[in-house]
DNA sequence: TTGTATGCGTTATCAA
DNA sequence: TTGATAACGCATACAA
């Protein structure tokens, strides 16, 4: 029983014995209204428990204040990041951001995709698995959308991506800095990311003649795969054996170290450096702290949150152009290749928060 | 230049040479609409690429289809777990499940929380810091709310908590039964779970005459906080070394088990079994696997969200009694206390997905 | 500075 | 089975 309504702005237009739209006023600050009033007004909203109702709210104004994120794999750090990011930026624009995570499922993605364009959101920013992302222009309807860490045909969409190549040089160049020369790449083939970080480790060993490069393909770059790697290379000779391993992942890394310390007497760095790729949390915690590529996850978040404000506002200010933003990868020097007299100094560099 | 609206159904049912409740029975199957007249709406919702208003929807129906969790840490993967769980119970509901990263932030809780509030969302899950939640059922104007990983005054909230209690004794008894006699237990007292977790390992130990057990306070949970642990053990003498260590979280252990590892001869198992909690992903890949409990998160997200419907349907059904419901955590058993004979068979039960 | 009135796009009720 | 129309709660343009 007593089961009663939500108040809503007329109640207390009513309670506060203003109209409708004084009340919308002070709500939103739109225009002048007087002390006395503003008091009122305040007080009778106080006094019912008045929120408004943002359903209503957009649907009059005709837009919304939120964001949709649609990510890909809440799991991988990497992408946390992004969304740390996208939402510092947002929160700067007065804008709220919600995620929805499609967990690798393009079904989902989907799914989620296409409630945000339901809800009408004031932009959509997305990071899915290459090709669900082909008709996304298509099924936004005219809603600005970003797509996040994949490349898209700007001509009709915004996209911000790592610089992977970039990545692989860095990673490489240090190593090789370091007095390596007989670099082993590990890590598959198959995914485009990993492709253009050899680019850049190929790059790298071309500009130094004398530097020789192995290519280890590996099923995919999680721990088991690195633990292959690594126990291959236990196996082989003194003579065959690479000075330094450049991972296409921390996770991969991750394995061939663990690999060779427990199954062989080779030490890390000393005998063999091993660099990852990503600054992934799950691999921080290593017994020798792993040499990473950082992912600037932030900075593509930020990016494309505003690149999506650019978009939002195309309609109403000079044309918008759609286009393609790379960000930078940043090399993060720890003890597995710099040798353990450097370690507490980058230790203290390199640690989170 | 040509910026066309986007269609309504007013478009749609104008294309169609139907009326707009037609075109909405047929976008929501609640009347009987014949066949010819389904398909010529439908053909022309295709051809306007009509996608319907979810915000109008939501104001003219009175009710959302979309459920909101604000989470606390997104990057702990037993948040995320619970994530999951409560988007699959959602699913199944017709749901949709929107995700706010408050990360550890009472003020974004907070802002969050009100945004699902102010949206009109279904219902709302919060799994929040202790403190920010006292006036939610306040805040939440009358929307359905349920707590989630912490124990809320369950006179006028719902809310779903792992048995920390069990999930110590199952710690304690399961490296008992492996013969442990003298246990450890590292942990800081300063959080209610960790002290739980304790008073489950102190009744296992009471329960088995001849078993010791000393208390080891740490100032977190971390790895180096586990560290330090570790350092301390190895630099025992025999005699007054402990034979287990259970540990308050996985990362604790892990720096535990490094710490061992590196800095002193003794082996894991056989001469210190040690064993985590809450078989988080950042622990899993370490050198030795970690024995752990495994947080119930998935269904603790699926038992959050079926009292949340629970409580949604409660002003039509009959009523709604708010309740505490508690989920029970489930040992895994790996090589870092049962043995490396058993390893491979442990390994592929505990092995993900 | 404040009040009035219209419309946002949908659902739902009631007639036809 | 279908059509007409009144809410839903707010923003906003315009009038006072």
């Amino acid at each position: 029983m007593g089961t009663r309504h939500a108040p809503s702005i007329s109640d207390v237009a009513r309670a506060a014995g203003v109209s409708m739209g004084t009340v919308s006023n002070v709500l939103n600050g739109t225009a002048r209204v007087a002390p006395a009033t503003r008091e009122r007004v305040e007080a009778a909203i106080a006094s019912l428990g008045f929120v408004r109702n943002g359903v209503a709210r957009s649907l009059a104004a005709g837009r919304s204040t939120t964001l949709g994120f649609v990510i890909i794999d809440l799991s991988n750090s990497y992408f946390l990041d992004i969304a740390r990011g996208a939402e510092e930026a947002a929160g700067t624009a007065g804008l709220n951001l919600l995620l929805a995570n499609s967990d690798l499922s393009e079904d989902k993605q989907r799914t989620y995709f296409d409630l945000f364009v339901e809800e009408r959101v004031a932009g959509i920013l997305i990071a899915a698995n290459h090709g669900s992302t082909q008709d996304l222009h298509h099924s936004a309807r005219g809603l600005p959308v970003v797509l996040v860490d994949a490349p898209g045909d700007h001509s009709d969409i915004c996209s911000v991506v790592p610089d992977n190549e970039l990545g692989g040089y860095l990673a490489a160049s240090h190593v090789i800095e370091q007095g390596r020369t007989r670099l082993l790449f590990a890590g598959t083939t198959e995914l485009v990311p990993v492709r253009d970080r050899l680019a850049g480790v190929e790059r790298a060993v071309a500009e130094h003649p004398g530097v020789s490069l192995e290519v280890e393909r590996t099923h995919d770059v999680r721990v088991e795969d690195g633990r292959r790697v690594g126990d291959e290379i236990a196996a082989r000779t003194a003579d065959l054996r690479p000075d330094a391993v450049v991972a296409a992942a921390d996770l991969l890394a991750l394995g061939v170290l663990q690999s060779v310390l427990v199954g062989s007497s080779l030490r890390v760095p000393q005998d063999l450096a091993i660099i990852g790729y990503d600054d992934n949390r799950a691999a921080w915690d290593s017994t020798i702290p792993l040499s990473t590529v950082r992912q600037p996850g932030e900075e593509i978040g930020r990016e494309a949150t505003k690149l999506l404000l650019e978009e939002m506002n195309a309609a109403t200010s000079s044309g918008h152009r759609h286009r393609l933003v790379t960000c930078q990868p940043q090399l993060i020097a720890r003890p597995s290749t710099v040798g353990w007299a450097a370690r507490q100094a980058i230790t203290v560099r390199s640690a989170p928060g």
